[in-house]
DNA sequence: CTTATATTGTGAAAAATTTCACAATAAAGC
DNA sequence: GCTTTATTGTGAAATTTTTCACAATATAAG
């Protein structure tokens, strides 16, 4: 498909909104209802849903279920996806109790750590040796990785996980990991989201990021 | 300035890049290095920079101590910004102990929460109870605050940090906060990013988030 | 059944962002 | 000090993304 990164995330945007409009009893949505709820226009909402063939009724807006499993469809969540976790800092705990991802049926399989102070294999996710992950990944067919690891160790780490056969990572390291070709790396950077923000604020003025 | 989200977000990556050209011994950096180091084009380096009037040297490129005095000037930087958390589950307990922020100079200066169990006065970031936030920030001058809660009590907590005069919020919670025309919202929501990486792994081939 | 009304769906226009391309020029070499 | 070479700085072009505007049409009302 011919649509870019910030159409996609938008489209998760629309899914969580609908799922609290859902959860209100609503049937129905129309486009300006998911515009207030996302902060953009009703138009992008429509010409989001065009490009992926997502059709309301002229009138009547869109149906939330049949959408709900359209957007599900389209963003690859009608099954659970299973991931690990490279690392087991705090980042990497935090991220193996957070609720949220089950509830977009991601499904955090293992962790993987070099220190055997941390491994614990009979926990809820287990923490495993880092050189069981080639293993591991393909015994599950785990295709995406949570890189959760210090700087220094890095690109090692996503060198293994590549190894491994795994064709996403969702980067916290604050470097541009050299990757495959055909892997996908979606960098998240806390330092720099929240020194964007502080930009913001003393340049003054509203804005949402 | 005029300039936008993306551009502010760059500069934060060419500094960061810098700093590990400079660890490295360099004195000078080409925008070819950056556009290396960070993944983008040489002409979109140097049109950011000229966005800035940052300007270096035809032939000697940029001077690396130079660049990194102004950048911090830009991104406001050159002052340690002192934040505040809100909440203390696990995700703001891992915030509380990552380096990173330190490192770009920003200190975060205490928690607040409305558990009895979590107040903790004489920690190093000590955990206060939210009824404090607004004594607390008038007397330290704070303006930002990462709001990490549950979803559920996003929103009241967002008034509260409005109300205790804090002008950016980097937000964890998965909605879209109501907020005051004066104050910035980051969104910082990792099952979106997750289950976007998710998306572009599935329909294959690289890209670069 | 006809009319009025509300909302979608989308091509076209506008705006924003990125890339191109090249003149300007600083440094190095001769 | 003249020439060559490498790299910046930036207007203009190209591309991408968003918004506009309105025809199409489903529903509701009369």
């Amino acid at each position: 498909m011919i649509a870019n990164k910030n159409c996609i995330i938008r489209l998760s945007r629309y899914k969580n909104a609908i799922y609290r409009l859902r959860d209100l009893g609503f049937v129905k949505v129309f486009s300006e209802n998911l515009a207030d709820a996302t902060g953009v226009t009703a138009s992008q909402v429509r010409k989001d849903f065009s490009m992926f063939g997502i059709t309301g009724n002229r009138k009547g807006g869109y149906e939330i279920s049949s959408l709900i499993d359209r957007l599900g469809e389209i963003l690859g969540k009608n099954r659970v996806e299973k991931v690990v976790i490279v690392g087991s800092g705090h980042l990497a705990s935090a991220l193996m109790q957070y609720k949220g991802f089950e509830k977009e049926g991601i499904k955090i399989e293992a962790a993987f750590d070099i220190d055997p102070e941390k491994f614990d294999k009979n926990a809820a996710i287990p923490v495993l040796p880092a050189d069981e992950l080639k293993g591991f990944a393909a015994a599950n067919n785990i295709k995406v990785g949570i890189l959760a690891v210090p700087e220094i160790a890095a690109q090692r780490a996503a060198d293994a996980m590549f190894d491994a056969g795994i064709k996403g990572i969702m980067n916290f390291a604050p470097i541009r990991l050299k990757s495959p070709n055909d892997c996908t790396i979606n960098n998240v950077n806390l330092e720099i989201e929240l020194e964007n923000l502080i930009y913001f604020v003393n340049i003054i003025g509203k804005k949402e990021i």
